[in-house]
Order: C-alpha cells, then structure tokens, then sequence
DNA sequence: ATTGGCACTCGATTCCGGTGAGTGCCAACG
DNA sequence: CGTTGGCACTCACCGGAATCGAGTGCCAAT
C-alpha cells in the first residue's frame, strides 16, 4: 500500500524527528534528504504513511512525528545498525578489562552500556535453574549458627547462615556434609531442590535431636536454592531518564518504579520475542501491559556456556530513540559478554 | 532580632509553604493561624523575618516563601517532631518481622522507610573496619579456583574467588588455612590487613610455587577485606523523586546521579553533625559543596553493637519537606533497626 | 506595638492580530 | 498515472495591551 519511497521518507521522518524532537514536515524532508522530488510529492506519500498510521500530526498544520507503529516499521524493515567506531568498541574492552568474577562481569558490561548508548542497561542474571551445584560446604560459625555455602558450575557462590540449636563434631559434621553431597552435587539446582524436598518430607524420628539439626540445614539450603531460580537484573543509568524526561509525556515516575521493582522488566524481558540475530525490540505502546507505554526496550540473546541456557542484556529509553545505534551497541556488548564468559568457562 | 511572635510567624510560613508550595501571604497566615493580630501586624514581622533572611519573596509582591537559612531555623528551634500514629509503628514492625541476616534487615528496613515518608531512604551499612575477623575458610573448587570465604563478628558472610593454578591436598590446605588464620582470626579487619601485607612483603623464596600460591590466597583475602572497609549504602525510593519533581528547579538528574554512584551521599552523610539525640539534618544550600543544593538529607545514629560503632539511617528529598514527620520517621526507623540488630547479637 | 487604609507592584490571565510553517487539494503537465 | 506548482486554509506560536488580584510597604491613627 505505501510505496518504495514512502518507506524512504519514513525513514527520513524517523532519522529527523530523533534528531530534533520537532515534528518534520515535507519541506525539511526535502532539504536534509536527496529525494529527487517535490515537496509535493513528498506531502502525497506523507499522506499514504499517515492512512497507514505510520506517522501522525501533532496538530492539523505541523510535520509529522513517527507513531508507535512507524518505530516498528523503520526497526524491522528499514534501519541499518550503524557499526560501532573502533572507539567505542575499545571503550567496551576497556571496561570490561580485568573483572574477576560474574557479579564483576555483569556490572562492569551494564556500565560499558549505558556509557555507550546513554540509556538505562539492563543484563539479566543467566538462570541458574538448570546450573549443577558443584559443592556444597558448611562452616560452623559457634553460637548455633551454621554458614551455608553452595557453588554452581556457573561459578556462581552463594551462602546463607542458618541457625542450628547444637553444635557439631568433625565426624558428624562430615556426615551431614555427605548427606547433602549426595542429594545436590551433580544434579541441576531444579533437581536438587526436588530432591530435598523429598528428603525433608522423609519421616525421621523426630526425637533424635542431630537429625532435626540435619533437616534445619537441608531448609536452609533449600531457601538458598530456591533463591537462585530467581532471576535477577543488574542495572544502571537510571539518572539518563531524567535527561530525556521531555520525552515522556507524563512522568518518569512508573519507569523509576519499574527500575526499582525489577519484576517488571523481568518480565518485559522475557516475553521479548528474538530475530534470528537474537535481537528484539519492544517499543512504546506495545508495553503498555506493563504501564511502559512511553517507553522502548532493546534486548539482545547472549550465550551463558555454563549454564546451558540464554540470558539477555537491554536497554530502556524513550520511545523517540537511536535505534540503529543502540540496536548495535546492545549487540555488540552482548557478544563481548559472550565471548568473555567464553574464556571464563574454558579457562578453568 | 526576631520576636517571640515572629518565631511562630516563621513556623506557620514554613508549614503552609510545605502543604501548600504557593508562597504564603500575611493573610492566609491570619486565616489559618490563630494569631490574635491582623494582616498588618504579620507583615512588620514578616519584614523583619525578611531582613534575617529567614524569608524571602519570590517576587515584590506576592507571599514569602521560607530561605535554606528558614528551614534551619525550623528544624532546629521550633520543629516538635511528630510521633508516628500505632498504625505506623506497627508498619514498622511488620516490614521488619521475619528478617533473618543483615542484609535482609537492612533491606527491610529502608523499604519501611520509604514508605513511611514517600522520600528517597537510605540505610548505611556499619563499618567493618573494627569487625573482627572470626573464621577465614578456603573451599577448593576444581580447575585451579580457589573459594575464600571471611566471616567476621558482625555477623557478615563475605567470598570471593581467587585464581590460584595448582590444587592443593588436604594437609597442604590446611597449613595454609592454618597461617590465615593465625595472620586474621581475632584481629580487626583493619589489623588483619595490614598484617597480610607485611606477610605479603616478607620476601620468600620465589622458586616455591606453593609459597607462591599461598600468596596469591592471602591477596584475595586482601582484596576481600579491603572491601570491608568500603561503606555502603542500601537504598530504596528513588521513583519518589519523580513525584516532587517541581521541587527541584534544574532537574532530578544529580539526585539521581547521586544516589546511583553512592559516594557522595556516602560522604555527606559521615560528615553531618548528628545532635545529643543522634539525629541530623543536612539542608538545601548545605548540600551545594555535593551538588545537591536543592535536597535536604536527615539521617540518625543507629547502635552496632557488634561492631563497636554506628552508622545511619536516612532520607533524601526535596528541601520543601515535612521536617517534623519526616525527622520523627527516621528516629523511630532508627531505632527499631537498633533494637532489632540488638536481639540477633543477644541471640547468638 | 498594633491597626486600618491605601497606593503600588507585578505575575498571571486573557484577548487580539500578525506571522509562518505546513498541510490538503486541485488543476496542469510529462 | 505519478509529479508538480499553486493556492487557500489551519493553527500553533509569538508579542503586546488590557485587566485582575493577591500581596506588599508605608503611614497616620489608635
């Protein structure tokens, strides 16, 4: 229904009204953009992109601004991702330069981008559902407290004190340990819980007193398990909202709370659909089921070796975005995420 | 300079400023306020009150408004802090039900906060400083990773892995747990640092590669202690700056950029003088040397036992708030967090 | 010291006409 | 049929004038 160079102007409102928030019209289009034709002519295409709802008018005589449905169009069809300079990509090699452990890796990538886009970056925690615990160890703290420690392949440590009445001998201790040993090392944190769980609904005399002490412990390990099927984000930025403020009609009140509650963007996330790049995109009204309506999401796949499964990093804006250069740079920071997890797992 | 009157001319302002945000004029004053005195009356004292600057008019003819130097007048002399209704206190009480280790109580703690005064709330985690180190425990993972776990009297769990290229059998392990301990366990962390270092500085045969391991071991645990020293923060609210956006004339950007970094508000807060009751307020242009020149912070002591020093709890908001509520808040918060982390030591 | 009165200030609101960017439509043209 | 120049029309956006009114400062009277 619109024609070839419909689209081209599309593109051309898209590219103007993000650079300069004001709404084009068929003149400016003419003058920054090489089309062979008439202002005329222009204004004829314009009309056919706006019976498509591609673009609308602020008022009955203005330019037009991009609606919800023409970000779509220019993202899917008609933006090229602009390739990072050498600069920015030694920029993200330079923060991501020398981290130690994943909490490191994941806050250092979340910091490269939102330096590199100015927006809000998001990476999503890899799931550790389906990571194996590889140890599992306790420490005796005195006072009847019992330090939890549990290790993933993923290499992700995570501990949790629990409070036991008594304390232990080595012997015994050493047998709990085992225990425990035997129901988790090995087996995906999913499995493992099940597996507790069976063991704690085991009937034990309940008046053996060290046994009640070994199913305290078991709770205790099953809670921090359980922590670990949440997913979680690490994110930063937030104080980039306030600089596009003008770009959301409202407040930036509910993107504030969104960043602060996470679930929401969990599951915002989530629910993304991927290309087969593995990038995807979310835009203005279609995260109004999430009260996001003013607001856009970029989210690109990025491999977890270890953990079997894929997890994402993103970014949150105004719906009036770079696209092609934050489409690029999520991707580009996903694949050096990628690739640094990568040497991280073969070079254990 | 300023009459007993004028005193109560300026706590009516300050009040009604805060309800209201409109510039207060003599007449609301004698409206709302049961002075005994007409309009013209007021106005001689708002005059004076001007020529303190406790006031100031944003225009020549239209209400005052009260001056940084006006709030600092009220909080100081004429705010009576409001106690919290039971509806609050038990809010408190049930945010903070069911915690288990310091982090959750904290967590809980600034959530309780927040929502009690709608403004940005801030716990500060005490110093580590002067812990004590009471367990150093190394769990070999495989593949050359070396799992260091510090745990100190305060009751915080700390790990962290460390890159070591050999594996170690038992006897080996347990020399080296052997010589960190005798370095840290009963020492300050402080101490324990610096005697590490000197360990460290103690020239070895280089040609020992276990030696050298060792050294590698007890640099993690540097590193890791050296993370004690560092305060933090644990914060919640920040969308509430959204919300009492008109109060900030720039933008919420620096508040925002601040609260995300830390630092600045972790300095501003070890720098504000608390009074014989443990509470401080920091306001408006007090703030400018950190950029926030437009925000007040109130912060109160809270006891560590354990950890033989204090640290704070508080808020962060517009300069335009509810002192009294506001202060009452963060004191009841304050010492509810006191009397909780009291328990769990007496509990052990 | 307090008060009523009064002139005065100045932001806020409204109205008005002019300006201009931009559109929609149409007739003409290749 | 797509393209183009022309043209009337719309409407947001000034800038200025007029009005309003809340609130002040000052003063003389009590």
């Amino acid at each position: 229904m619109v024609s070839e160079r419909g689209l081209q102007v599309l593109r051309a409102i898209v590219q103007d009204y993000v650079d300069t928030r004001e709404p084009v019209g068929s003149k400016a289009i003419v003058d920054r953009h090489a089309f062979g034709v008439s202002a005329a002519t222009i204004r004829n295409d314009m009309a056919q992109l706006e019976d498509e709802e591609l673009i609308a008018a602020p008022h009955t005589s203005s330019g037009r601004v991009p609606t919800d449905k023409g970000y779509r169009v220019f993202v899917d069809h008609l933006a090229e991702l602009r390739p990072l300079s050498t600069a920015q990509r030694s920029a993200i090699a330079s923060f991501l330069e020398g981290s130690s452990d994943l909490d490191d890796v994941l806050t250092r990538t979340v910091r490269a981008l939102t330096s590199l886009t100015g927006q809000v970056a998001i990476v999503q925690y890899p799931s550790f559902a389906r990571a194996r615990v590889t140890h599992v160890e306790l420490v005796q703290l005195g006072g009847g407290r019992m330090l939890v420690i549990i290790v993933t392949d993923t290499g992700r440590v995570s501990q949790r004190v629990a409070s036991v009445r008594d304390e232990f001998d080595d012997s015994e201790l050493g047998r709990i340990r085992a225990e425990l040993g035997t129901l988790l090392v090995g087996r995906p944190v999913r499995e493992g819980l099940e597996r507790i769980a069976a063991r704690i609904a085991t009937p034990d005399e309940p008046t053996i007193p060290r046994e009640t002490a070994t199913i305290v412990i078991a709770k205790a390990v099953a809670e921090e398990l359980e922590h670990f099927r949440q997913d979680r984000l690490v994110m930063a930025g937030s104080a980039n909202l306030a600089r596009s403020e003008a770009d959301f009609r409202g407040s930036i009140y509910p993107l504030l709370e969104a960043i602060e509650e996470q679930v929401t963007i969990l599951r915002l996330m989530g629910e993304m659909v991927a290309d087969d790049q593995g990038l995807a995109a979310s835009i203005g009204r279609e995260n109004e089921p999430f009260g996001l309506a003013e607001a856009s999401v970029l989210a690109s796949d990025y491999d977890v070796t270890g953990a079997r499964t894929r997890a994402r990093v993103g970014l949150l804006g105004p719906t009036r975005m770079d696209y092609p250069t934050n489409l690029a740079a999520v991707r580009a920071v996903a694949r050096y995420l990628t690739r640094i997890l990568e040497e991280d797992e073969s070079g254990r």
